[in-house]
DNA sequence: GATTAGGCTTAG
C-alpha cells in the first residue's frame, strides 16, 4: 500500500478508523482499525537490503498539543519495502502523518533513545497518510492523491502546531524545548571527531542567562547561519543537559534552527535551509523585542568586521572580503587572495605560487594588486578553503596580522618575508571562533562591500583607458618600416608590419585553403576564459585533440578497475606483493592493493623507480606517487595484467600525469629497458607499454567577425608545462572537438 | 548506530 496524500477538510480519525494516542500503544492494545497521528520528527535514510528489499526508520511524535513538549510521546516506526520507498519520496521531516494497519513490537532501542517502549512495523497492507501544508506547490509526484480507501474519507487540515518558547532562565534539566536567544559567542561549524559537523554557540536573553549550545548535524546547511555576535537564533527541539554545573542545550530529533540579523530595524529575514520556516507574526515580535533588548545591553558589535585599511600588526580581527584567487601552498596551507576595496597602510606579504596552480587570475592590475591581501589559511581552514570559489564573499573570523614574518611555506619556503611586512594568517583550530564562512550576496555587509569595490573598479577602468590610449599612441607613433602620416594620426589601432594585403572574411572563405591571410576583424568571442581550461591533450601522430578528463571520471575508472577480483598471474619479470586496505563502511568493503615491481630494478636497488599498482583509488595513487618515480596503474584481465582504459593517465610521476592516445596506442605490459645507465623517463615507460604519449598543448578558439562574415580561428601551441593534479574543472569540450573537426576537414582538402 | 564537544588563540 502506497503513501497516500491527505488533503482537504476532515481527518482520518472521523472515518472507520479510530485514533489511538501514541502513549497508549502497546502489544496488548487492539490496534486493528486504529490510526496514529503525529509529526515526523526524524526520518532515517532509505536502506537497500537487497533486490527490492528496503527498510526505513522514522520517529513520529504525537500530534497533540495538550502535552508539554518535553513529555510528548514519540515512537519509532519501521517501514518496509515499497512503503519504505514511497515514504522516503513522499514524506519529509516535519510533515504530519497518520498511519494505520501497523503491527506493534517491542522497541529494541528503548534503553538508548528513551523513546516509546514499543515500535510500529508498517509493511504490506499498512497505510500512511501525509498531510501537505501547501498541496499545490510541493506535491511530490510519487504521492498518489486518492485511492479507494481515501475516497470514502474526508480529512481535516490540522492547525499548524503552535510552538512555545522557554526563557533561558526557566530551563529545566532533561527536557526538549524550543528557545530564542541572542548570540554572544559562536564558532562556525567544524568537523567533529564523529560523523557530524559541530557548531558551538552561546546565547542569552532578557533573563540574562548565558547558555552554551552544541549542535551536531551531518549537513552544513542544517547548522545555524550565524554571521556575527548579536544575531538572533530560534531553535526548535533542543534538549537540556547538565554539564559542569550549568545547564546547556544540545539538538535532538527534529531539531531546526532559524537565524535573524540582530540589527534593530532590519528586515526580519529568516536564514534557514528549511522550506517552511514557519514564521508567524509572533516570531517577528519576539525577534524585535530581543533586538531592542540586545541593543540596550550593547550585545551587537559596533562593526561586524575591520577593513584592511584598519588592520593593525599583531591584532586578531574579523574581515569581510571578496575572494579573487586561491592556490594550494602545501598539504596544510592554502593561499587566499582577497580584497575589500580598502588599502592596508602596511606593505603586505607577497606569496609566490606557480601560476598554473592558481584558481582565478594569477595577476591583477598594478593598482588592484596594492589592495590585495594574501591570506595563508592552515589545517582545517585549508580544507574548508577547497570548496571556495573566486568571487565568493567571505567573512574570516579571528584572522591574525603578523608583522615581519620571516618565512612563508610551500614553494616560497626559502622566500623570506621582508621586515615591516604584514602577513595575514588564519591559524589552524577553532579557538575564539576562528574560521570562515561564505556570506550570501543579499547580506547588508556584502552589499556595502560591493559598493566600495565597484567604486574602485570604476576608477580602475578610467585609468586603464588612459594607460591604453597612451600605450597605443606610443606604438602608433613609433615608425615601423615606413612611417606614414596616417599611422601617426590613428591612435586607436595596432598595426602589424608584414606586407600581405588585408582581405575580408567573405573573400578569404572563397580562396583556396592553405594560404596565409591578413584580415582586419573584430573579436566577437573567445574560449576558454580561463587559461587552465585552454590546456588540452594532443597526439602529434594522429593530431587528435582532447580534453583533460575530469578527476571524477578518472576516479571512477580507478574504482571500476579495482572491482575485478579475477585471479591473475603477474608477468614473470615482476616481483609482486599485496596489502589489505580496510574499507570504511559496508558499502566500501576491504580491498587488496597489489604492487608489482620490476625484479631487475629491485635487484639494482632501484625499486622506487617504477611501480605497477593494482586495486588503488585515484587518491591513493596520487599519494603513492610522492614516493615512487613512476607509477603505472594496472588491472587484472583474462588471467593477466593490463593497463587501465586510456582515458585515465597511464603514468603518474610525482604530481604530473601522462596520458596515452587511444587511437595510436597498442597497450601491452613489457618491462621497460633500463639496463646499464639508461635513465627511466616517461618516454621509456610509454615505449615499453606501447603507449603513444600525448602532449599538453594550449588551445584557444576565437570567433572573428567583420562586415562580410564570421570565422572561427584556433590559437594553439605547445604548453610550456605538464599536466598536474589540479582539477581541470569546467573545461568546455567545444574548443577541442571543433579543432578536431577542422583538422579532419583540412586533411580531407589536402588529399 | 552511537559519537562528536563541552569556546579561551598558532607557534607555519
Amino acid at each position: 500500500m502506497p503513501v497516500l496524500e491527505w488533503a482537504g477538510p476532515g481527518s482520518p480519525d472521523q472515518a472507520h478508523l479510530s485514533r489511538i494516542p501514541i502513549a497508549f500503544i502497546s502489544t496488548g492494545a487492539n490496534c486493528a482499525n486504529k490510526i496514529i497521528k503525529g509529526e515526523v520528527v526524524h526520518k532515517g535514510p532509505l536502506v537497500n537490503l537487497n533486490a527490492n528489499k528496503f527498510i526505513l526508520k522514522a520517529v513520529i511524535q504525537d500530534y497533540d498539543s495538550s502535552y508539554p513538549l518535553c513529555q510528548t510521546p514519540s515512537i519509532n516506526v519501521v517501514l518496509l519495502d515499497a512503503l519504505a520507498k514511497d515514504f522516503n519520496q513522499a514524506v519529509n521531516q516535519g510533515d504530519v502523518v497518520a498511519a494505520s494497519g501497523f503491527t506493534v513490537g517491542k522497541s529494541p532501542t528503548v534503553q538508548k533513545d528513551k523513546l516509546h517502549p514499543f515500535n510500529l512495523l508498517l509493511s504490506g497492507d499498512a497505510c500512511i497518510y501525509v498531510f501537505r501544508q501547501t498541496p499545490s506547490a510541493s506535491r511530490p509526484s510519487a504521492v498518489i492523491k486518492e485511492s479507494s480507501r481515501l475516497s470514502k474519507q474526508v480529512f481535516k487540515r490540522p492547525k499548524t502546531p503552535k510552538y512555545t518558547y522557554v526563557k533561558l532562565g526557566d530551563l529545566k534539566p532533561k527536557c526538549v524545548v524550543n528557545v530564542y536567544g541572542v548570540v554572544v559567542f559562536f564558532k562556525q561549524p567544524f568537523k567533529s571527531r564523529g560523523t557530524d559537523f559541530c557548531s558551538t554557540l552561546k546565547i542569552t536573553d532578557q533573563s540574562n542567562q548565558n547558555i552554551s549550545c552544541t549542535i551536531f548535524c551531518e549537513k552544513l546547511e542544517d547548522h545555524p547561519k550565524i554571521f556575527q555576535n548579536g544575531d538572533i537564533v530560534r531553535m526548535h527541539r533542543v534538549k537540556t543537559q547538565f554539564y559542569n554545573g550549568s545547564i546547556m542545550l544540545v539538538n535532538t530529533h527534529g531539531f531546526s534552527v532559524v537565524t535573524f540579523d540582530g540589527t534593530v530595524g532590519a528586515d526580519v529575514e529568516p536564514r534557514t535551509s528549511s522550506r517552511f520556516p514557519n514564521l508567524e507574526q509572533e516570531d517577528r515580535r519576539t525577534v524585535e523585542q530581543l533586538r531592542s533588548w540586545a541593543a540596550s545591553e550593547g550585545l551587537l558589535p559596533a562593526v561586524p568586521s575591520i577593513p584592511l585599511s584598519d588592520a593593525q600588526p599583531k591584532a586578531y580581527f574579523n574581515l569581510t572580503c571578496q575572494l579573487l584567487a586561491k592556490a594550494p601552498v602545501d598539504s596544510t596551507c592554502t593561499l587566499l587572495r582577497v580584497w575589500d576595496g580598502t588599502r592596508c597602510p602596511w606593505s603586505l606579504l607577497n606569496v609566490i605560487v606557480e601560476p598554473d596552480v592558481m584558481e582565478g587570475p594569477s595577476m591583477f592590475s598594478k593598482e588592484r594588486e596594492k589592495l590585495i591581501a594574501n591570506i595563508l589559511v592552515y589545517d582545517n581552514h585549508a580544507e574548508f578553503a577547497r570548496q571556495l570559489k573566486p568571487g565568493d564573499f567571505l567573512r574570516i573570523y579571528n584572522l591574525r596580522a603578523i608583522p615581519g614574518s620571516k618565512k612563508v611555506p610551500g614553494l616560497a619556503g626559502s622566500q623570506s618575508a621582508e621586515e615591516d611586512h604584514l602577513a595575514f594568517h588564519l591559524h589552524g583550530g577553532t579557538a575564539y571562533g576562528r574560521g570562515m564562512r561564505v556570506l550570501p550576496e543579499s547580506s547588508p555587509d556584502v552589499q556595502q562591500l560591493k559598493r566600495v569595490i565597484e567604486g574602485f573598479l570604476e576608477r580602475e577602468d578610467e585609468e586603464i583607458d588612459e594607460v591604453n590610449d597612451s600605450e597605443l599612441l606610443e606604438i602608433a607613433c613609433t615608425p615601423p618600416e615606413s612611417p606614414s602620416v596616417e599611422a601617426a594620426k590613428c591612435s586607436a589601432e595596432r598595426r602589424c608590419s608584414h606586407d600581405v594585403q588585408p582581405e575580408t572574411l567573405a573573400d578569404l572563405k572563397q580562396r583556396d585553403r592553405g594560404r596565409v591571410h591578413h584580415v582586419r576583424v573584430q573579436l566577437s568571442s573567445y574560449e576558454p576564459h580561463r587559461l587552465h581550461q585552454a590546456l588540452k591533450l594532443y597526439c602529434s601522430k594522429c593530431t587528435l585533440m582532447q580534453e583533460i578528463p575530469d578527476d571524477e571520471v578518472v576516479a571512477s575508472l580507478f574504482s571500476e578497475a579495482s572491482k575485478g577480483s579475477e585471479s591473475f598471474s603477474p608477468p614473470a619479470w615482476t616481483a609482486s606483493g599485496s596489502v589489505e586496505v580496510p574499507g570504511d563502511s559496508l558499502a566500501s568493503p576491504n580491498r587488496t592493493l597489489h604492487v608489482h615491481l620490476s625484479s631487475q630494478l629491485v635487484y639494482e636497488r632501484k625499486s622506487r623507480e617504477l611501480m605497477f599498482l593494482m586495486g588503488s583509488t585515484l587518491e591513493e595513487t596520487c599519494r603513492l606517487a610522492a614516493g615512487y618515480r613512476h607509477i603505472v596503474p594496472v588491472r587484472s584481465r583474462g588471467g593477466g595484467l593490463e593497463l587501465l582504459d586510456l582515458t585515465a593517465p597511464f603514468l603518474f610521476r610525482g604530481r604530473k600525469r601522462y596520458y596515452g592516445c587511444k587511437r595510436c596506442s597498442q597497450p601491452t605490459l613489457k618491462e621497460p629497458n633500463v639496463e646499464g645507465d639508461a635513465v627511466m623517463d616517461k618516454k621509456v615507460v610509454a615505449e615499453a607499454l606501447g603507449v603513444q604519449l600525448m602532449q599538453s598543448v594550449l588551445l584557444m578558439k576565437l570567433e572573428l567577425r567583420d562586415a562580410t562574415d564570421t570565422l572561427e580561428a584556433f590559437l594553439w601551441r605547445d604548453a610550456n608545462h605538464e599536466i598536474k593534479d589540479f582539477p581541470p574543472r569546467g573545461g568546455r569540450p567545444s574548443a577541442s572537438s571543433s579543432f578536431n573537426k577542422w583538422r579532419a576537414e583540412r586533411r580531407e582538402t589536402q588529399r
